[in-house]
Parts: structure tokens; C-alpha cells; sequence
DNA sequence: ATACATAAACGACAAACTGTTGGTTGTTTG
DNA sequence: CAAACAACCAACAGTTTGTCGTTTATGTAT
């Protein structure tokens, strides 16, 4: 799906491990983790199992790697926004990564929404929360969140694990909705107290 | 842990179980699931491996079961709350529940905030769900979140998301709040609809 | 285009794990 | 006490895991 070719690489190497992830992802939507081997994964990617060896240390090991690739990648994503310091600018960020989510639908539905991956979703948690609380500290938090005596890190595990456990359920039931709309309800919902305090009480 | 005992069962029955059971969260906290066995789990529990598999199917198998009487721990928890139909209700049964969760730290740091066992956030997190889903559709939605646009099934998966998100990272920091003093930053935080219903707008 | 470097394939190995069997010992309960 | 049944034990075939050394095939640089 998304090419990782670093420089001058062994157009070899590149094969086989596009193979072994094709097949591993292949496998994750046909049967539950715990029957995945890597025996079956060279057979499924026409590899021979050994060849997995000088590649990956074990499954979990693959998994690891392939999650450093989906961090790169959303990274990436994110960073096609403008570098304009405002929520504005937020909102872009989130959009260019629902975007290219929805983009690899197929994989991203197979890692973060089926069950068994966690690795995954622990590390867009961890890319996120990293985002969210450079932002706080940045422009530190909205003046209601303080007078509400509101605490720094407990909005950061809140506002993150919101993002991503939407995204998920986004995935899992199929987007509904277009990255577009998604954002925009962000925008909505992200306000938190903010937009209690301008028409609550 | 807990007291799972059914009407009449031979005690037996429940010491092999609650030792197996007891010898696979210490396993679990001293290494990856991945390297943890049925043999291993045997041993440790000085049962015999044959007799594990009269209890459980296979190792998924028993982690599903040890879900189910999670949810149930939990369940009961929240029913501990007087049933006044109310957002000082609500703040109440979050309360218990987070006191459940105190009371048996070491538990559910290892199943929810240890890396991967996603079985017990799944069910834990469709409990929440359900249960913030079940507000929504007795009390409507904040009045404001209606006017602003928000979508009630995106409403429902971000707050819940939030709420065991912050949960599970409570526990990973080893719950540097106490249970009332997180339940009343929830109470703060969430300007979603299922808590804010009666008063807010 | 040839030669060198190296990736992949192949056959094989011990060790561990998985599920399941039949038979035996020990405990609970009526 | 006796019937019921849970747990133990030895053993099994089949699978998986890592790791050899060796050979074949492919890519790269001269």
C-alpha cells in the first residue's frame, strides 16, 4: 500500500518484506492473531519461512515495524498542513489524516479496528496525545478548563483517547461519515468546555 | 480477586480455576502474552497442563471468560448506585465504578492498561458505551450539542473513547488521583450530552 | 559482461507447544 | 459407605519455533 523504500535498498528486500506485510495483513482479516504463524505467512506470501528469519525477529517484531511505518506515514500526513500556528490549522492536521486514513481504508481497518492488534493503537495513541499535549503546552489550555480547575494531563488522556477511540469506531462501522464531516464534528465536540463556557452557564 | 463462586459448584472446580486464573495475571505482568503458555500457565498454578484444557478451550477462550466476569465485577459496581434517574446519578455510578477499579489495582492494570490484552478494553469499552448510549436516548442531547449539529452515534463513540481511554491511562500512571477526585474532573470534562442532559443548556 | 556480494531457497534439526487419549488416584457429596 | 467426578499421569502425533550449513539466484559495480 505505502511505499517505505529507504535509500539504495535491495530491491530484494523490498519484495520480500512487501510480500510478508501483504500476507500477514491478508491473514489479519481471515482468522484471529492467535492463529497466525509464520509458517503461514510465508506460505500465504510465497516465501520461504526461513527467509522470514532474516527479516523480522518474530511476528510481534514485524508488527513493531510495521507499526514505526504507520507512525511514518501519519506523520507525513499531518505534516502536508500549512505550519500556521492556529486551531485553524488543527483542524487541517486532523482532516489530512482522516484522509489519508479513509485513503488505506483496507489496512488501517485490519490494524486499529480489528481486535486483536493493540500495538497499533498504542502508538497512534501515544502520536496523538504527543500532539495534543504540544498543543496545550504551546497555547496553554482554554481559560474555562483552568477556572474549572481542570488538570493538564487528564485533559490530554481525555481529548486523545476521544480522538482515537472515534477513529476506531469510525473504521469499525464502516465510515459513515466522510473525513470531512468527521473533522467537522471534531471541531464540535473538541470544544469541550470550551463552548459550554461561551453559551452554557 | 473477586468471588465468582455459582450455586453448588465443587470446590475444586473453582481452586483450579482461580489458580489458573491467578498464575496467568502473574504471568502476564512479568512478560508478553505472546510467550505465555498453556504449560507455563500450568505450572505455575501447580496444575496439572491436562486439566486445563477441562476448563478452558484454549487460551483466548480463557481470557474471553475472565472478560465476562469482568463486565460482571463492573455491572455490579455501577448497580451499587441508587437508581435516581439523574446526572448526580450518573457522577455516582462513575464514582463506584472507579472505586471497583482501585480496590483491585492490580487486576485491571494488568488486563486493561498492560499492552496487549485488547479482549478486556473491547468489553469494557462496549459497557460504557452502552451505557452512555442508554442516557442519551432517555434524556435526548445537550440542547446546544443538538443546535451546534453534532451527530449522536459520533457523540456517543467520543465520549465513551474518552472515558476509558482516561481510565486505562489512569491506571498506567498508577492512579496518581484518587477515584473522587477523577470522577470529579470527568464531571468537569464532559461536556457531552449523557451527563450534561438535565441541567446544561 | 563478468565478478563479487548478498538475498533467498532448501533440507534438516532439536526443542517446545498443542490437543487429545485411556487409565489411575483422590475428593466431594448424598 | 458408595457413586460421581475432578485432578493427575504418561504418552501420542502434529505443529510451530528458531537455527544450522549449503546451494541457487539475483542485484550491483567494475
Amino acid at each position: 500500500m505505502m511505499d517505505h523504500s529507504k535509500p539504495r535498498t535491495d530491491p530484494r528486500i523490498i519484495r520480500t518484506r512487501q510480500l510478508l506485510k501483504e500476507a500477514f495483513i491478508d491473514l489479519l482479516q481471515e482468522m484471529e492473531i492467535e492463529k497466525i504463524s509464520v509458517n503461514r505467512i510465508a506460505e500465504r506470501a510465497t516465501i520461504n519461512r526461513v527467509t522470514f528469519y532474516l527479516h523480522y525477529r518474530d511476528i510481534p517484531d514485524m508488527m513493531d515495524k510495521m507499526a514505526d511505518e504507520m507512525v511514518e506515514d501519519m506523520q507525513r500526513a499531518l505534516d502536508e498542513s500549512p505550519s500556521v500556528d492556529s486551531d485553524r490549522n488543527d483542524s487541517l492536521m486532523l482532516l489530512n489524516l482522516l484522509e489519508h486514513i479513509a485513503d488505506n481504508a483496507k489496512f488501517y481497518t485490519v490494524v486499529l479496528a480489528s481486535r486483536r492488534t493493540p500495538v497499533f493503537t498504542e502508538r497512534m495513541l501515544k502520536l496523538l496525545s504527543d500532539s495534543v499535549k504540544r498543543r496545550i503546552e504551546q497555547f496553554g489550555m482554554n481559560d474555562s478548563m483552568v477556572d474549572a480547575g481542570i488538570q493538564k494531563d487528564i485533559a490530554i488522556w481525555y481529548g486523545s483517547a476521544a480522538l482515537i477511540g472515534t477513529i476506531v469506531a469510525w473504521l469499525r462501522n464502516d465510515m459513515p461519515y466522510t473525513p470531512v464531516y468527521l473533522a467537522k464534528q471534531f471541531t464540535l465536540l473538541r470544544a469541550d468546555p470550551q463552548w459550554r463556557s461561551v453559551e452554557g452557564g
